[in-house]
Formats: C-alpha cells, sequence, structure tokens
DNA sequence: GATGTAATAGCAATAGTTTGCAGGTGCCAT
DNA sequence: ATGGCACCTGCAAACTATTGCTATTACATC
C-alpha cells in the first residue's frame, strides 16, 4: 500500500475529502524530509497547480495536524513550521541563547504521557514538541 | 521591595533599559491574573498613555519571555496569550475535541527538565506548555 | 450512471504579528 | 551635570495566518 493510499484513507475515515490539492499538499510535506513553512508548500505546490490558494494550503495542513498525519511547531521564528509524521517520532531542544536546534527522542515523554492519561484521562499528543530552553555553552556564560 | 522594582531591576541586569511604557506593559501584565492577548495589553496600556503602539507591546512582551518574567502560550487560537510568571508555575491541558483547558501542576515535568538537563546539558525552559490532546469525555467518541 | 448532500476551494477581506528605519531616551561613565 | 552610546519607540509597510462567503466537487446512495 502505497503511502498516498494511506493518506486518502486517512482523510476519508475522518469523513474528509480527497482532493487533489489536498493530496499535492500532503505529498510535498511527506517528501520534504523535515521542516517545511507553510509558504514553501505553497510555493511548490503551484508548480503542480498553479491556483492553489494559501487558505487551502492552511486548511489542509490544519487538518492533517487534526488526523496526526502532520505537525505544526514553532521552532522560533515568525513562521511556523510543519512537519510530517512519519515513523520516527522525535522532539526538538531550542536554544534561546544561540538558536541551535537539536533533537530529542520520544522516550522522554512516554512517561508525561502515561501519568497525564492516569491521572487526569487525558491523551495527550506528544507529538513534536518545541522545548526552549538554553544548551550548555550558552548556559555557562 | 515592591514588584516595581524586582522588574525595573531586572531589566537593567539584562543590559535593558526601564521606560514608561515597559513599566506600563508589565504592570498591566502582573495585574492581570491570569493569561491576556497582546491586544488586551494594549488596549489597557493607551489608557494610561494613549500612544503606545502595538510594535513596542509585542517587542516588550517578548523581551520579558526572554527574561523569565513572562510566557506566551498558544492556546488553540489565532491569538497568543501572555501571562506573568509568578509563584504558580503551572502548564495546561488543552482538548483539541471540546476546546476544555484544564490546568496542569508543574510537578509533571520536573522530571523531564531533570532528564534533560543531565543526559544533554540543556536547561529547558518548562514554565508554561500547551498539552494538547483529548479529554475523557471526547475520547470516548 | 445519476443525484443529493456535506465538505472543500478560491477569493477577498480582516486580523494578528514582525520588521526596518529614523528619531528619541535611559543610563553609565566621566 | 553632561556626553555618548546603545537601546527603545512609533510609524509604516510587509508578512503570516484566519475567516466568511459562494460556487464547486467528492462521494455515498440509490
Amino acid at each position: 500500500m502505497s503511502c498516498e493510499v494511506n493518506t486518502a484513507t486517512a482523510l476519508r475515515e475522518a469523513g474528509q475529502k480527497v482532493t487533489p490539492q489536498r493530496m499535492i499538499i500532503l505529498s510535498i510535506l511527506r517528501h520534504a524530509n523535515g521542516h517545511v513553512t507553510a509558504s514553501q508548500v505553497l510555493t511548490e505546490a503551484r508548480q503542480t497547480y498553479p491556483y492553489v490558494d494559501a487558505s487551502t494550503v492552511y486548511r489542509t495542513l490544519a487538518a492533517a495536524k487534526d488526523l496526526h498525519l502532520a505537525t505544526e511547531t514553532n521552532l522560533g521564528h515568525s513562521e511556523n513550521q510543519f512537519e510530517w509524521v512519519g515513523r520516527d517520532r522525535h522532539h526538538h531542544m531550542i536554544c534561546r541563547g544561540c538558536g541551535f536546534v537539536a533533537s530529542l527522542d520520544n522516550g522522554y515523554l512516554d512517561g508525561l504521557a502515561a501519568a497525564l492519561l492516569q491521572d487526569h484521562a487525558f491523551q495527550a499528543d506528544l507529538d513534536h514538541f518545541a522545548l526552549f530552553g538554553l544548551c550548555d555553552g550558552c548556559r555557562r556564560q
């Protein structure tokens, strides 16, 4: 089963429709291999299908986020970053001193998710977190 | 020592300047007792000092965030929420189904912060987190 | 294959946020 | 008290994101 079919099925199962625009947008996201901004997605989508609107990109990305197909993260810039949720769930540590971004394994938040579910019956979406702070170098200063 | 003096000292120690606008903005934030949006701060600030600009509010709030005097959080609406960092640090669980917001004690993230510091020498700012997910009611549906 | 319905796309308007710049101001050192 | 410098402010413009509306389209059902 190709990934396109997966995407389409996920949309349909949520009672949403599969449209060319959505498939283009989500395909771009999936093949981006990393973070992309909404405007990057828009620019690229228009190369295939010139009349894609920005609002469609935002709405599609928001829908994908709700379905856990994608994540939206503010990495400290003005534009939010979107990323396909693949097999390698991870988080980010972002140094507020030097801007350095490091990845963080999912395991660190598993315990938190379990505790929230047990104590508060709250099922947290801990797909992709941006943790701001200070890296070793900046902390010593 | 009054809180105004604390605020002014914190600014100065960071090499920043104490101006009327900044003191008004931060005073509003401090006495808001909860979340406020940038535009609420702006509106209120103008009652004291009519020519405060929105950009000044944003810049001041960003500066306060860097100094850990305030937090900025996206609670799922289009406007970000700002809050004074007082003694009662807390986090939020936000249901993506019904929008319900619940508070979460700081303790849940202490372990995470300690682990990050030990394993990655990264000092995370876990002042105020927004955790999205599903509440008990919405999860059962 | 035709049909009805609910969801989506595009457009335009609006809202929220950030940035560049020129002039003004706080504050440290003298 | 004064001078100088770095920082801050307000303005305007650019940019990012959201929303209402109408026409269109996907797709389940017949």
